[in-house]
DNA sequence: GTCTGTGCAAATTGTTTGCACGCAA
DNA sequence: TTGCGTGCAAACAATTTGCACAGAC
């Protein structure tokens, strides 16, 4: 399909736009950031669009942090920390999941392993000070920071 | 608090259900559980007692799969397996994470590491034929194969 | 013409909350 | 009397869906 094509164009720029970013962020982020370039641009299609992303393996769901799913435009298996308290998700490229655990864990349930999803969650350097306010202006506040 | 007295016998009934079982149920399902022994029993009581045991660190959330939150009353960190076509969850329990990752983890973030959570997706060994009615009556359907 | 992507608003659904009542101390 | 746990119904919020329209072919 003809990607630059007006037809396409929002299509594009949700998949973009996730995969310019390392902030593996919820449709309504991503739906934030078109808005400038795309005024006109409605959430469901962010949503639509994602689903559709999914269901061909382009990107991949976190799962919900703070309420709200996460998507990652990275397929690959990798390792994730999660702050529970800002709700910021952070890739940590030095850590693996050890070769053979995958294996073993088909072995043991019999089934189809097709992902493994390692992560790691508790308090980012910033939030650990107790100091949330430092996080207040990131853009991954869950539903409840988000009122205050 | 005395947990026999007629009081807090739901709060116990709740709790007890949760450890009594290996399914790493989601609040409804623990609803229906207690339904004949408690039949006035309301679907908001298991919610909010199932947060107050979250937020006592008695029960831990194993996040969101088909929709649905699920939740563990074993909260030492384990591994589990979770078919993404009946949403049944298993424990791993011989596998296990490496020791010193998560020490690893909270020196590369200058974080603080509070949960490692390990767990392989994918077809369970009922499900992998893509006879998926095998799997129909398992108490772990997803809400869209609940309507069918 | 058909097909596909979209905006909009309405629907859906898991979860939370407000309020009134009942039991325990 | 005061406090806590609860049922019920209403509220809420993230996500999905129905429908009509516009552009691509």
């Amino acid at each position: 399909m003809n990607t630059s094509s007006k037809q396409f164009r929002k299509r594009n720029a949700i998949l973009s736009c996730l995969r310019g970013t390392g902030t593996h962020p919820s449709a309504e982020w991503i739906y934030d950031q078109l808005k400038p370039e795309y005024p006109e641009i409605s959430l469901a299609t962010v949503y639509r669009n994602l689903a559709l992303f999914k269901e061909q393996g382009v990107i991949t769901s976190l799962g919900t942090v703070g309420g709200v799913e996460r998507f990652d435009a990275v397929t690959e298996p990798h390792v994730h920390f999660i702050c529970s308290s800002c709700c910021r998700i952070d890739d940590l490229p030095q850590v693996h999941v050890p070769d053979g655990l995958c294996e073993e864990a088909e072995q043991l349930t019999g089934g189809e392993i097709t992902e493994c999803t390692l992560s790691f969650t508790g308090l980012c350097s910033q939030c650990r000070g107790g100091e949330n306010r430092q996080c207040r202006n990131c853009a991954y506040l869950g539903p409840e920071m988000k009122k205050a």
